[in-house]
RNA sequence: GUCCCCAUCGUCUAGAGGCCUAGGACACCGCCCUUUCACGGCGGCAACGCGGGUUCGAAUCCCGCUGGGGACGCCA
């Protein structure tokens, strides 16, 4: 048998990192056994679904480069089905019609909570025979009071209900549309779905679906629920910290390999690996090796795998990504160093492409004033002298590249009888503006004679006379 | 409140009765490398929630407690 699984989204607002997560459990497990991965919208909550949703969705699945197989499957297109379940349901004496109002359960739920039970509908409508005449009415499932249910899952081992805890839930809203449960039950079916992977707050749902299989006379899957993200605060993730949709995580510069290998890590593990790429984590990944606790989303590790994957990257791989985000500050790579080049010496000192695109922002624009404190710091009489002997050397130097520059400063230093930094941070200060950059000789070559000078020339007529 | 799940360093985790003086990684703190910032190397700090069992022996098994989380909708 074919393994199938499916993430299931409703397109109500962002992809999020947990429905992320779960999403990538979910193909994993598909991709590990050589199964299939499908794709669901559950957009039967006409209010709040949008299309732009469901594209941000996907472009969120495509971007981590968790691909699905086959068209995603809209659910709001297979009401007939879901109701034609219904109406078996109803002919078997599995559900019946329920007369009460909004205004009569919230009552009951009430009481019930004052009382100190867990609010459930207590069946009032079960043996009701009448069918009143233009009085709404709402379809429930008529679920077994005795016995108990016991789900058999994946990563939790056996959890069992006892069936007397479940209460008839709806099955069809009094406008005749379905509902969650039976959605999910009839279209996994249809689906052909093996294998439910989702996130545990799912797991208190998998009893009631699994009468609902039973009812329908189908072999429910098997299930596996992933446990929650939670935020750096142990409680459920949300906005408060920080960012929670994907989309976010690309736009502040992390790349799809390290957000990947993140979530991986979030509840699952191998042996004391810690860096996965992709076909790794296909090629290792089981479910009998998630873990069952939740986790907490830290964002230091996600930043350490994003650097870790940035440095290791091919510099021409992330020209385009770079581009963008220079452009984005508004400035052009056509005049200036190669970017590429750039971006070899800045990867292995930027923890995500902003910070990348920051540190490249000095080779294609000339600093507009110079830090204070580092001026005070690095900008001595001494420094005169030598950066007077060293812009005169390198007009002359015949190969205007980082070793011939290296041994440059290496010699005027030697000379005056300093230390390299006496003259290689007041030139940063006059390159970048700032007391930090890549190492001075491969920025000047990077600047190239001209700019270099330029800048050398334009700092020190600044600087000289404070 | 009721039901369900969970419980090892601050965080992610290894650990499936003796291999544990509890291992790795991130973070943090030192030191080294060094022209700055990084990278890299070396070292350090730091955990089995509590109480009972079971056993020759428990982080590992059982029970209770405590603590966290999730679910209780004509949302999904």
């Amino acid at each position: 048998m074919t393994i199938r699984t499916r993430f299931a989204p409703s397109p109500t607002g962002m992809l999020h990192i947990g429905g992320a997560r779960t999403a990538l459990f979910s193909w994993l497990y598909a991709r590990h056994l050589g199964g299939e991965f499908l794709l669901r919208i559950e957009d039967t909550d006409r209010e709040r679904s949008t299309d732009e949703a469901t594209q941000v969705i996907l472009d969120g699945l495509r971007w981590l480069g968790l691909d699905w197989d086959g068209e995603p499957v809209f659910q709001a297109g297979r009401q007939a089905e879901h109701v034609v379940a219904v109406e078996q349901l109803l002919a078997e004496g599995h559900a019946y019609r329920c007369y009460c109002t909004r205004e009569e359960l919230d009552t009951m739920r009430e009481r019930q909570m004052a009382n100190g039970e867990k609010p459930k509908y207590d069946g009032r409508c079960r043996h009701r025979s009448d069918r009143p005449e233009g009085v709404p009415f709402v379809v429930r499932f008529r679920s077994p009071d005795e016995g108990e249910t016991v789900v058999r899952d994946l990563v939790l081992g056996d959890v069992t209900f006892s069936n007397g805890e479940l209460d008839d839930l709806i099955l069809l809203r009094s406008d005749g549309t379905p509902t969650y449960n039976l959605a999910v039950v009839a279209d996994d079916a249809a689906m052909g779905i093996t294998h439910v992977i989702r996130g545990a707050d799912h797991l208190n749902n998998t009893p009631r679906q699994i009468q609902l299989y039973e009812a329908l006379g189908l072999t429910p899957p098997a299930f596996g629920h992933i446990p929650l993200i939670h935020g750096p605060d142990g409680a459920k993730m949300s906005k408060r910290h920080g960012a929670v949709a994907i989309t976010e995580y690309r736009e502040a510069g992390y790349l799809a390999d390290a957000v990947v290998n993140y979530l991986a890590r979030l509840g699952w593990s191998h042996g004391d690996e810690e860096v996965f790429g992709r076909e790794q984590l296909v090629a290792l990944f089981d479910v009998k090796d998630v873990g069952r606790t939740a986790a907490r989303f830290d964002q230091n590790k996600l930043d350490w795998l994003n650097a870790h994957y940035l440095r290791n990257s091919i510099p021409l791989a992330l020209v385009s990504d770079v581009t963008a985000k220079l452009a984005a500050m508004g400035i052009g790579v056509e005049h200036g160093p190669e970017l590429a080049e750039v971006i070899a010496i800045l990867q292995e000192r930027s923890r995500n492409l902003q910070e990348l695109a920051d540190g490249a922002h000095m080779f294609y624009r000339a600093p507009h004033s110079y830090d204070e404190k580092a001026v005070q710091k690095h900008i001595k009489d001494v420094s005169w002298n030598l950066l007077d002997k060293f812009v005169a050397a390198a007009r002359q130097l015949s190969a205007w590249d980082a070793a011939s520059l290296h041994v440059l400063l290496q010699q005027v230093c030697e000379e005056a009888g300093e230390g390299l930094g006496k003259l290689a941070q007041p030139i940063r200060i006059m390159l970048s503006g700032t007391a930090v950059s890549p190492p001075i000789d491969a920025t000047l070559a990077l600047l190239g004679r001209d700019e270099a000078l330029a800048r050398i020339e334009r700092g020190s007529a600044a600087l000289r006379q404070g």
